[in-house]
DNA sequence: CCTACCGATCGGTAGG
DNA sequence: CCTACCGATCGGTAGG
């Protein structure tokens, strides 16, 4: 698999955003990791906001192809909540460093920003849906659906700090117990 | 209750770090919506760095007198980590704008970084013996600690970001609902 | 892909 | 608390 001079540099970019910050991360340094001189990074990208657009928009339409996936599946809404938690948990494995982008840096979106909250709209609206759905099959207890999505969410989305620090976990494993604790909390007797 | 200057800098410093980020936000802009020239600042306050410094490690140390004085009561593990979960909702309902810097923000701290990562793991290691206690003692199922730890506490970090749009909430029953969710989950059937 | 460079903005200081 | 200003650094361009 050949990975484009543009590729590289993306990627050396979020590694950066992503330790430091967008604003605090400067064309400068992102030249000095790929081991060339700043000016030409131009040659592969357009501006710095162009990385951070691609590298947000990217991850984005990956939650929305499972937002979307899931709500066509033929299965329980239950078994479909399970299933966008998975999708969510591959993704964060497989992207790490750019998942870990999207709850703190999308505000320096300068073009793009309405689309993205668009979309981060589209996918909360499709999990509260579930929501409601496995609730009115009885499925679930009658949870505060607005709360709820909070704090499911909350956990998927800052997952990518917890996997950075324990990527030795299995996959499989980390889904099974994070479905278990966000399904059934700690289970209080 | 009389507000000195200092304070009223400090207050929108965090107001605006918590909107654009710390790297993102000039002493320029402070200065603009304090309505001072920039240079009149340090009047007040040493450096943006200080501000930094003050408004992170103050509410640190809320979190850090929260997990002591739970340690020391005298009732059981899950009703510790119930006073536990309490008290950060309180904190965060009262110190919106600054808990939101803590996620985010603290990996701009020059000098302090290293108490702060301190004070940080103390907080973890104290809510991992209560869980740790809860599962000896029975009264939660024998949950993944580490994933449990890190489930939970990331609800209560981002909570901020859920409070700040719906702050109509009776705080009474925020923690209710929450607590509820956090410990028995959707209730899965 | 590099050298050379631009105008803008940054955090902060001197001096009153 | 302000005017005036400093050196450093920023994102980006011209031209080869």
């Amino acid at each position: 698999m050949e990975t484009t001079k543009r590729e590289q540099i993306i990627k050396i970019a979020v590694k950066l955003f992503s330790k430091r910050g967008y604003a605090a991360t400067s064309m400068r340094d992102i030249a000095k990791e790929v081991g060339m001189e700043p000016a030409s990074l131009y040659n592969h990208i357009k501006s710095k906001q162009d990385i951070l657009r691609h590298s947000i928009l990217d991850i984005a339409s990956l939650y929305t192809s499972s937002i979307q996936n899931v709500l066509n599946m033929k299965i329980s809404p239950l078994a479909k909540l399970e299933q966008l938690i998975s999708d969510q948990i591959s993704i964060t494995i497989e992207h790490t460093e750019a998942v870990s982008l999207i709850p703190s840096e999308w505000v320096h979106l300068e073009g793009a920003k309405a689309e993205f909250i668009k979309v981060r709209n589209e996918y909360e609206n499709g999990f509260k849906q579930l929501l409601t759905e496995a609730v009115e099959a009885k499925e679930i207890r009658s949870v505060d659906i607005e709360l709820t999505t909070f704090s499911v969410l909350s956990t998927l989305r800052y997952l990518y700090s917890w996997y950075s620090r324990n990527k030795e976990i299995d996959p499989a494993i980390l889904k099974v117990e994070l479905k278990k604790n966000l399904l059934e909390g700690v289970g209080r007797r």
